[in-house]
DNA sequence: CTGTTAGCGCCTTCAG
DNA sequence: CTGAAGGCGCTAACAG
């Protein structure tokens, strides 16, 4: 049924030991017999089986990469990063949901071994100590895309979110404001969560503003949880000129719940956020937010990993990438 | 160094068949030795090594998905009801983008089935003779999703693209809209493309109302494509006082060319259009649009073809999923 | 430049 | 209920 390396020989009339050097593009054959064995390989339409290649070479030329959610923008647009570069060096990817919980991800990092991944990709919530011991046992390279670590002995890519949560808030501080609010994602969310919401207090801080607990509500980063939490802003007593969202998303809520009540962005009230999603541009007014590079942080991270797993060296493991404020149409002075 | 079932064996004394059988969870296995081969299996870290099952059982339980774009927020909606399928089933994915190009999408086909996937979900531009004859070599099953196909001898799932495109229309004739125009995407794409663009003469037919090739503009998909068309429409001395976009982001551009131009949605022109992704609630005015179950699409999908792959009959390979308009705030009558 | 020979780690009859 | 033995299809020395 199914043709093997050893059909082809005989079919060729050589060994399966050549076979396999002109199917691997080893130089060590004669160009004549190179052009049998692909004659023979045409004839027999002979497919070579990569699980077989696996288990022999040790190598399966495919990378696991595990992802909170793929069908949030975000992590899509790391996703393509990653495969657009795994891709360009030849391996293929599988990709597992597990939704930053612990449980799960655990789940399928050990999955992602058994099927002998030659790298592991994790994007994920907190790195617990679980997660270490799981990391530990796997005889891959490993780096961790667009999720916090402490320790700093994992190789990792992501931006700077507090500088990049205290750059957002610190523009609208230069426009005057001094009773900013923010919409937060839960603290336990290392990144997306707690570092932004400790950039926000910071720029708060240090421009001498203090900090007030009912300024803050914490969001799911979904458009609604956004929408919600500006609503109870604009019910304040003492309504906030400016807030400050820790996603896109929730941003764009709060502007609709502005605008909702008949009030103007940026006029009545300024946003921003961090992320520059797609639909940062697609939104009126357009949003000012903090991009960060999400393509790139998944291109860069399976870069890395290619080195790794070449056993290339390389002389920074953790790399930071740059974030930018991309200044549109949502931030103004305040009155 | 690594950890084989053949040490599992020795460590707990009995034979590697037996430990193969815990670890498949094989009843026939007396259980005070299932648990003295756990034991063993605990003691020494051993982790099942898929590959060399993969090879030895001729089952990888992994599924191969050929997608067009993961970072497109409508396809990594499909993927994600995919994995989750998938994942309760117990597959793993392996995720290609092929940007419906025919040479990317033959070539990631055929590292896939060289990867000995169980089973095949393709998602792409059009199928041509040559997807077919690289669907023939393979061995196993194959679904289309959310990807046309004439023949009718492929498994498949997907919405009636014409249907939906034509309910949309009728909608804003339904309106008293005589004036449609229609933002498409390239005649080439069968799903999003010809077969929208058909739905809408037809609904034109219908209504008696003459097809007037300057109202269409064939656009990207792109929120800008969607903004250049409609800016044209505006330019005209006879504006429509409705557009049709194959697609929610499109429709967004246009809403958005609308406004900048001092008119109203839909006070001065309607727009509706289909999809329904999360960004036709995310913009005001809220699009109306037909809604395709994008989440449902890549389930069902993946649903059938575990059936395929186990081998169970399955009555309807051909399905067609219901599609349904979505009434929010960008129609409204015609003046 | 080419062939021979061992495995890679596991599943799967077939006996017992 | 358990063990022995033969592959799965290919790579990787090692000879020649």
């Amino acid at each position: 049924m199914t043709v093997t390396i050893y059909d082809v020989a005989r079919e060729a009339g050589v060994s399966m030991a050549t076979v396999s050097r002109v199917v691997n593009n080893n130089p060590n054959v004669k160009p004549a017999t190179r052009k049998k064995v692909f004659e023979a390989i045409e004839r027999l339409g002979y497919r070579p089986n990569a699980v077989a290649r696996g288990l022999a070479s040790k190598k399966t030329t495919t990378v696991g990469v595990v992802i909170p959610d793929i069908s949030n923008a975000i992590f899509a647009e790391v996703a393509r990063g990653i495969e657009d570069i795994a891709n360009m060096y030849h391996y293929n990817i599988i990709l597992c949901n597990a939704d930053k919980k612990k449980e799960k991800e655990i789940r399928v990092i050990n999955t992602l071994l058994e099927k002998q991944v030659d790298g592991l990709l994790f994007m994920g919530g907190a790195v617990t100590e679980e997660h270490q011991q799981a990391f530990r046992t796997a005889n891959v390279p490993i780096v961790l895309c667009a999720t916090s670590e402490e320790s700093g002995n994992l190789a990792s890519v992501d931006i700077d979110h507090e500088a990049a949560a205290y750059d957002a808030v610190q523009a609208l501080i230069k426009q005057g404001h001094t009773s900013i609010a923010m919409i937060s994602g839960t603290l336990e969310d290392p990144s997306n969560g707690y570092a932004r919401f400790s950039g926000y207090k910071k720029a708060l801080a240090e421009a001498g503003i203090t900090y007030d607990e009912s300024l803050v509500r914490i969001g799911n980063y979904r458009y609604e949880s956004g929408a919600d939490a500006m609503r109870y802003f604009l019910d304040l007593e003492q309504r906030p000129t400016a807030v400050f969202s820790a996603t896109d998303e929730m941003a764009i809520g709060a502007i609709h719940s502005i605008q909702d009540r008949g009030l103007q962005v940026p006029g009545d009230i300024s946003v921003i956020s961090v992320d520059n999603s797609r639909m940062a541009s697609m939104v009126r007014p357009q949003l000012t937010t903090v991009a960060q590079p999400m393509y790139d942080i998944g291109a860069v991270s399976m870069r890395l990993l290619t080195k790794l797993m070449k056993k290339e060296n390389v002389d920074q493991a953790q790399v930071v990438l740059p974030h930018e404020l991309v200044v549109r149409q949502s931030v103004g002075g305040s009155k």
